[in-house]
DNA sequence: ATAAAACATGAAGTCAACTCCAGGTCAAGC
DNA sequence: GCTTGACCTGGAGTTGACTTCATGTTTTAT
């Protein structure tokens, strides 16, 4: 079990966007001391480190929270199971994108370094 | 050439966010007619485009303007070149946690049609 | 000639996601 | 007993990226 400074320094998300998050509805399972301390437990630590996962693909908060209820619903429903299947081609279409813009970085840098050779001659 | 409302259609992109890319920076390369009406020259068309590829991949608008500083710089300096090879891995990190979710969302997938084959026996 | 459509500007408003602040509780160490 | 430090809350402030608005000019169609 984790105090919320311990739960900060293991995901290093901000104690503030920590809070932020329970309030926003993505961390309902956290318990509280009797003197309102929040208590983290090793899952709610595994549950931020996802949440960082997806945010760092750059879902939203509001994309994130559906992804969590969905993991903790045991049965689907058709629309959920389209609305993943939407999801997965976005991302994909992201990943897309991120390689055309590696593809890019890599000519310029080809270039740059194609450039300086030229010059050290 | 094309007119403002021209690129917006080319582009999707409202001519709001055109005129906003323009005061940002991005776009140094618009003429204007005696009248002050924005020209938008076929590369200037390819510009908006290369945004758009940028910001579907989610770089921030100081990062895209980067970007298009670096390719407009025939030689680029030491720094530019290892700023670039770190924002390759940044975006090289961002496929990966894409990818996790990617994974993530067959996972679930997975287990909701297989709970549903399961419900309609 | 006049109304409607397309363009312009500067400033204000909006939204998500934080981030910071003021004021308060509570336990531990000196 | 008192200060210090970790925690709490509600609310205000910030930032990035737009979006909307008020107002004005120019172009185009009837």
């Amino acid at each position: 079990m984790y105090t919320i400074k311990q739960a900060s320094t293991l995901t290093r998300l901000s104690i503030d966007t920590i809070r932020y998050y329970e309030k926003a509805g993505l961390l309902p399972t956290i318990k509280r001391l009797p003197n309102g301390h929040r208590v983290f437990s090793p899952s709610d630590i595994e549950r931020l480190l996802l949440i960082l996962c997806m945010k760092k693909a750059s879902l939203s908060l509001e994309e994130v929270k559906l992804y969590l209820d969905i993991a903790e619903t045991s049965n689907m429903t058709h629309e959920m199971i389209s609305g993943m299947l939407q999801q997965k081609e976005k991302v994909k279409s992201q990943i897309a994108q991120l390689q055309t813009v590696l593809e890019f970085i890599d000519e310029k840098l080809a270039e740059g370094t194609w450039l300086k050779k030229k010059a050290e001659k």
